[in-house]
DNA sequence: ACATCATGTAAAACATTATTGACATAACGT
DNA sequence: ACGTTATGTCAATAATGTTTTACATGATGT
């Protein structure tokens, strides 16, 4: 298992907000399976940024307001 | 050769906008080869969304500033 | 109890993105 | 002329993202 992507994403909530949107409704519009947007929602990786920018369009929000990059954790001393 | 994805970007502009940063400054900075940053800038393809995000906070911009989605064409009348 | 729907999950095949190493050219300075 | 730097490009390989098929669970309705 690889390890999880340092991107989170806020799709769960975005999906309610829009009228209970399904995985399957959410899939069929930005062209993918439903299987990959639960992989994407449960953050076992990150999509494409073609795929990023098709769920932002979908819920009608930028892409920083679906998924949040947690910047690079200096290898601190 | 794979078609070119709907997505444009301006990072040669950003570039040279930021004191003509060159191809591999950018790379080391973001974490990548100096050929996979001249394959995005040339819209060869489309980066990880985790590459977008680096590139963009780089410049100090939102990804939107970085790359353009071309939506989708609907397949005309 | 049964059917249906939304979701979680897993393995294999496939597609796309990224790296490496190599060679090329144009621009610049000496 | 020569060396250096920035960039373009190619082929092979590795890593990651996506699809397909399949089976599982909990919730809902009849």
């Amino acid at each position: 298992m690889p390890p999880p992507p340092p991107i989170t994403n806020t799709i769960r909530r975005l999906r309610f907000d829009h009228g209970e949107m399904t995985q399957q409704q959410l899939a069929d519009r930005i062209g993918m399976t439903r299987q990959t947007v639960a992989a994407i929602e449960q953050n076992k990786y990150s999509p494409s940024l073609e795929a990023a920018f098709r769920i932002a369009e979908v819920f009608g929000v930028e892409i920083g307001e679906v998924f949040q990059w947690k910047a690079e954790q200096t290898p601190g001393s």
